[in-house]
Formats: C-alpha cells, structure tokens, sequence
DNA sequence: CTGTTAGCGCCTTCAG
DNA sequence: CTGAAGGCGCTAACAG
C-alpha cells in the first residue's frame, strides 16, 4: 500500500531542499524565488501531497483542532449551539472535535483530558453545571490545566468555572415570563422542574418563582423529573392525575393551593414543554384551554408546533459562535449574560 | 508559561528510560517490573502527564480519530444520525472530528480533504449523493485517494463512491407509502419534491410515484423546492394556491388532474412537511380535514406534533452506529439497505 | 524485563 | 533566497 506522501518526497521530486518545499507548501511568510516555487507546486500536485497535520501540529507545537463537548448532539438545543461553534471554528480555520457526556459529569472531565491529549488549540463547554461542587471542582482543575500550558477556553452555562463565559439569562428570562404570564390573568402556576441538581433548571425555577412573588402570587406547584421530552411527560403526567383529584398521586409538598386551580404550566425548557404537550394531549387536557403551558430556549425546530409554543427565546447560534470567540480571544470578554426574550404565543391564553 | 510534561519528562523524573515510560503509560502489551512500573505511575502523576496524542499518531502512523462529514448539524436527521456516530466512535476509542456542508458539494470535498490531512483513521459521510456526475467523480477521487493510503471510509446515502455504504432505501420506502396511503382511499396525490439535483429526494419521488402507477392511479402533481422546513412551507403554499384556483398560481405542467382535487401531500422528508403543516395551518387548510400530509423520516423531535405525521420511518441511529462499524471494518458489509417502515399517523385519514 | 537508538513528518533557527 | 540540521513527543525494533 503506497503512503502519504512526504514533504520530503515533494522536495526530492522538485529537486529542492525540505525547508525549501515546506515554505512554500505551508510557510506563512513565504519568500520563495518564483522558479522553485512552481517546481514544488507541481511536484506537490503530481504526488497529491497533502501537509501532515498531526506532524505540523507537532513541529509547531500548536494544533487547528477545537474541542466541543456538549450532553447531547440530538438535543435540539446542543444541534444548534454545535452547528453554530462548527461554523465560527471554520471562519478561524479550525477543525472541530465533539464529546458527548449525556449529562455525566464523569464523561465530561474525561473529555476534557482527551482533549488536553489531543493537545487541542481551544476548548468549548457547552451546557449547564451541575450542583455538586466537588465535581465542578475537579473540572475546573482539568480546565486549569489545560490553560496553563496554553489552552484556551470557555463556555456556555454558569460562570463556575473561571473561564470566559457566555452565561445565558436563565433567571431574568424565566422572571420575565413569569410576569407576561402573570399579566395575562394567571395566578395558579406549577412547574416542571427538572433535576433539582442541573443549575441551569434551577436558576429557571428560582427566576419564574421570584417573577411569581414580585407579581404578588402564590409560591407555584413544584413538578421535578428528568430535563428531557420523556421527563416532561411524566411530570405533566403526574400534574394531571394532581389536578384531577386522582387517588394514587402523591401530592406535593408545601403547596399553597389544590392542584385543580392550576392554569398554567412551567416547564423549564422547550423538549421538556413538548413532552408535557403530547402528555395533556393524551390526557385529554386541552391547552390552552384547560391549561395554557410554556417552555424555555425558543428551540427553532419546535416553533411548528400545535399549539405553537410560548416560551423564552435565547439566541443559541449566536452564543455559540459567541463561545468560540471567547475561547479564540476575538471577542472582548464583557459578561453580559445572553439576552433572552419572552414570546407569547398559542400555548398560553389570556384569562378573562 | 509550564509547558505539558513530557513522556521525557516523567521518564526522568522516575529514574527509568524513555522507553520503560512509554511502555507502562501507552504500551499496550506492557510487561514492565512493578516496581519501575508504580514509580513510572507515580511521576506522571505528580507531572500531570498526559499523552500527547498527535506525537503518538504521528510515531504510530495512526490517529484515533474519526472524520464526520454531515450537511447540517442543526437539521434533526443529522442530529441524531451524528450523535450515533460519535457514540459508536467511542465504543471503538476514536474522537470524531465533524464537518457541515451545508449540501454544498465543494465544501463536501473540501472536508475530505481536510481530513485527509489529518491523517484521520476513517471517514463517514452522510447525506444525500448529488446528481452531478462531475462533483460526484472528484469526491469519490479525493476518497480513493484516501483509502488507497490505508484510510477506511462508509458512507451514509447512494452507493455511488465505491465505499462500503449504509443505503436508505428510499425508494422501496416511498413505494409502500404510496401503496398504504392508496388503500386510505386516496388517489390524487401531490408530492413536495425538493430539489432534483438531490439523490435521495429524487429517489423517494420516483418510489412514491412508482407505488402510486402500482395502484393504477395517476401521476402526481409534482411541486419542487428547497429540502428543509422552509422549502415545504413555500410550496405548500404554491400548492394551496393551485388548489383553491388562485389567479396568479403558476400551473402544474403535464398534469392529469386539476389541482383542486388533491387530497394528499407527500412531502419527501419530515423537516419539509412540518413546513407544509404550518402553511397549510396559516392558510386555513385542514390537516387531515380536507388533505392528508406524509413525510418521511421520523424525526424523533417531530414526533410530537399535531396531528401527529405519517411518515416513513428510518432507523437513523441504527444507520450512524452502522455506518461507523463499515468504516472500521467491524461490520459485514452486507450491502442490505436500511430497512424502512411505514407508520400511519394522524395527519393521513382514510377517505370514505 | 529494560535501555539505546532510530525514525514518524514537519518546522525553524542558523549559516551560506 | 536557499540549504543543513536539530528538535517537537512518542514508538518500535534491536540489543543487552
């Protein structure tokens, strides 16, 4: 099996030196006479000489690879950050190279140190941090790590780690869109929480819980489960069988009013709304009639949907191409946190 | 700035030779004393030593990574299809390196190259092939290449590129859609063909037609446009035109039929139907009411929707994992298509 | 079992 | 402007 060729056999072929051929094939200051320029280039041509990136990362001791770890690549929401990083890295000349953890914090050191193995140029976070401070602590070491030999970095979620962040507005969103609901007549609230230990559904759960309070309503009824479609479903599941008096449901603690009051329905991002959709449906809970619901990330995949689906909208794109700015260091490092915007629509009606 | 600690580095440190680092840190078949093995360990540990991946690949002449070729991250199919393949990837120790087309072949062929240069172990590509018979030659050069210097290669699509290819089939798909969606009663049919410069939508349209001709029912209205959500959205609304004898509709050559009769829409993907549904739904056309709507597919994401799609299902995550074990040899490279599925959902009803 | 010694393919001073 | 030579970090015979 014939190799690669080599930047040697360029040279030998063009009958020139390999520092010759290797200023013109890959030099960035390239002063080479006109004459010898084009014999390697032809000599390069004919061998279908293609640089060794690996070998070039090695000699120059700095790679064009970016590393992106995110939970879930068929997550809509991971879609469409990961699309956007893969184009900004383009823009920079940059190869991508994704981790998925699944939410394992585990997988996520380890991802890192396969990175830092990789001796990638940059590194990018993508998703929520998780509450146990010991394991952020032991990312963050690995991230350190990393920087400190040159790496860079930087991430999308809670500013934990010490690294440029862009830090999506989960909490002033999530406010906001209490109070839009709270406008429109509701005052019965539940939500579906996710998992109390993923920061991300928290600060949405504390920051529509506080928009709640400052509109002078009731503490709302807390429905945790998993942050996906399934986990959706089953909470709305179990909200129904609450409202309707069911015997089997187990009530919910601490609740300031009966389950059946509820007119309006919180869950902490889109997939999980969508979940709580096909559940009502199945149920034969019409929204928004019985009971209006919405979601959070304005995912675009799921603006289609019957009924179309009040939620926050955050510029996922935008801050993933956002991310690889910071971790390239073209961006200024202003912690703005990424806007967010509430967007009415069919899944949540007005009361009278 | 500390640079990364070297094997050299770790070798020293423990008082043993280069080689003897080497051996108990990445040897695989390593029978070094436990003693110089556990002051090996130990030094690397107190150095943070972590292999440096691309001096491995280059000293091995074999990298642990995986080149992913996709069109769109943020399109649901490459989605989940992308997400097998990194999952699959890791089973076998490689990271995946992904590239987005955008269904621009050049870029497409670009990418290969790039990868190529990486020295990558093997390549997947999904998506559709392209009519173009030149573009098609020049990638699938730019891939021979590739293998001929011992780089593996699969393919996700038609099995045009002379690599071992995980084939959709399309058309027999389609076929029985047609023929499930003739038993429903139907028999005027229009079809959102996309682009026909794309392989796998022309497949899908000559198989929907061939099942319809089977049935001994006309042709199909045939109406094209771009493959994602917003090229179903526009020519559904060219079709909703036609339908209801708009003045300024742009008529349908070599029809057999008058537009207003249609009573199914085939949309050949489901991202493209979802379009259609939301056109239809603006314009005050019933689903399943007054027309039925299929896709094909089935997009987990989509599931959801209302009325729920008919679709044909394909096993999309089933073709990621697949397509990575053709490209590491760990597959019999049987060339049996996808199998495909019909699934009968609410958007299609029977007609009396 | 362990150490020595060439490379792997390319870059980059340093001379000429 | 061009060539020679050492080195990037690691592996893999080949000797001991």
């Amino acid at each position: 099996m014939p190799r690669d060729a080599t930047l040697e056999d360029v040279a030998r072929q063009a009958g020139v030196s390999l520092a010759t051929a290797s200023r013109v094939l890959n030099g960035s200051t390239r002063q080479v006479g006109r004459a010898l320029r084009e014999r390697v280039e032809q000599a390069a041509a004919e061998l279908g000489y293609t640089t060794n990136r690996a070998a070039q990362a090695l000699a120059r001791s700095a790679s064009d690879i970016l590393g992106l770890v995110v939970h879930d690549l068929s997550d809509p929401y991971f879609a469409v950050v990961a699309n956007a990083v893969v184009r900004a890295a383009e823009r920079h000349g940059l190869s991508v190279m994704v981790g998925t953890t699944f939410r394992d914090p585990e997988a996520e050191i380890g991802y890192v140190a396969t990175l830092r193995a990789q001796r990638v140029r940059a590194i990018v976070l993508a998703g929520s941090r998780i509450a146990d401070p010991r394991v952020t602590e032991r990312l963050r070491k690995e991230i350190d790590r990393f920087q400190s030999t040159g790496g860079r970095a930087a991430l999308i979620g809670q500013d934990l780690l010490g690294v440029d962040t862009v830090v999506p507005d989960n909490r002033a969103g999530a406010r906001a869109l209490a109070v839009s609901l709270a406008e429109l007549g509701h005052s019965r609230f539940a939500i579906l929480t996710g998992p109390s230990t993923l920061l991300t559904a928290v600060d949405r759960v504390t920051g529509f819980t506080e928009g709640l309070a400052s509109a002078g309503l009731p503490a709302p009824l807390l429905i945790p489960g998993p942050f996906d479609r399934d986990g959706g479903y089953a909470a709305a599941e179990r909200l129904v069988a609450l409202m309707s008096g069911e015997a089997g449901a187990e009530p919910i603690e601490g609740a300031e009013f009966p389950a059946s009051e509820v007119t309006c329905v919180f869950a902490v991002n889109d997939v999980m709304a969508v979940g709580a959709l096909a559940a009502l449906r199945a149920h034969g809970v019409d929204v928004p009639g019985r009971v209006s619901v919405a979601g959070f990330d304005d995912i675009p995949t799921l603006r289609d949907l019957t009924p179309s689906l009040t939620t926050v909208r955050l510029p996922l794109a935008e801050m993933g191409r956002r991310a690889v700015e910071l971790a390239m260091g073209t961006a200024p490092i202003t912690a703005e946190p990424a806007l967010t915007e509430v967007v009415l629509r069919e899944s949540t009606r007005p009361l009278p």
